[in-house]
DNA sequence: TGTACATCAGTGAACGCGCGTTCACTGATGTAC
DNA sequence: TGTACATCAGTGAACGCGCGTTCACTGATGTAC
């Protein structure tokens, strides 16, 4: 029984890997239970014997995929020096590659209004952006909070933005705002 | 038939107004042909003497809107001097009730990702975006542009964090941070 | 000014479709003896 | 070790529903004479 749990529980990461992605790059209304479960190698009625509806898949999704960035975050706030850590997490979030790759793209400003709209998703988001903004705190120089709240706005804005531009070159000067704000180059 | 024309007209910036307000506040996925018609005042069937599709109603609606976002920044910069245009601008777009109001809130933070993936819509959109960091830059101190792309980026970044935070201390500290990266107080 | 006709914005029934969810089932796996 | 049984993750047909879109229509309004 040990092992049908680990699966079981293998299959329900399987179906949250899928449904973040899916979600990321549609938009959470132009995926269905149907599309997610064949994206995880499944058949559409076994996934409520995972999740009690798609409501609670998408709450779930935005919490694990925005706990994970956190967890990274944190990660690399350990193992580098502050302004190294700074560095690697504005970069890599503004990188224009995974600008461009929505799927794998942050929920906060890939999701973020259509979650904003779901209050039940609400508090372990909160949970995260705390985490977040503890890191870049850390890694900010002077250590000053109030600065972690513009750097985070400022990256989450500026993926938004860019995301919308026709212009690449427009969309480009919108990630260089973002590493400005934070204090890179 | 002319009268006719201008009625017309009429109920088309009717069923607009009301798809930007529904659209806004439930998401364009939840909001269904008919509703919008109905808080247009009118009946479904009459929707495409209008609009080609829902699709080409999205791409207007979110044109039209961020155009008049854009309009009244304009607006505001040739009436006022380029500090007070700016606190206006940028104090109007952080108010916390203004915030809480998504059906009459920007287009960028409520609609942005849901647009990002619509592609007829970002030529209009990046016109908008434009000219909102014509404005921006010329009421910013030394009317450096670069700066625009911060302050906009951090605006919209802002109204999106805000908007997740279970709690509303959390959420003024974003607004706070975007007006301190525009530069005020 | 009054009448007959044409136009067309808006109506509401109807359509096919895909959605979220349910449920009786199956068959692989774990347990008991 | 081998057999019989229980469990339950996953299957796939079925459901009711609301969606976007179509279309024959109606009736108010504008035009022609």
């Amino acid at each position: 029984m040990r092992t049908t749990h680990e699966r079981k529980a293998e299959t329900r990461d399987r179906i949250l890997a899928a449904a973040g992605r899916l979600f990321r790059s549609r938009g959470v209304d132009a995926v269905g239970v149907d599309a997610i479960m064949h994206a995880a190698g499944l058949t559409h009625g076994g996934f409520y014997s995972h999740f009690a509806s798609k409501e609670a898949l998408v709450a779930e999704v935005s919490a694990t995929s925005l706990a994970k960035a956190a967890a990274r975050w944190e990660r690399i706030s350990e193992e580098e020096a502050p302004s190294a850590a700074l560095a690697r997490i504005v970069d890599s979030y503004l990188d224009p590659a995974h600008v461009a790759a929505m799927e794998r793209s942050c929920v906060l400003a890939t999701l973020g209004p259509d979650v904003a709209r779901r209050r039940d998703a609400h508090p372990a988001i909160t949970a995260s952006i705390r985490r977040m903004l503890e890191v870049l705190t850390h890694c900010l120089p002077g250590r000053r909070r109030a600065r972690a709240f513009e750097v985070l706005s400022t990256m989450v804005g500026a993926v938004v933005l860019a995301r919308l531009c026709d212009d690449p070159v427009l969309a480009d000067q919108f990630l260089h705002a973002g590493r400005r704000t934070a204090g890179l180059r």
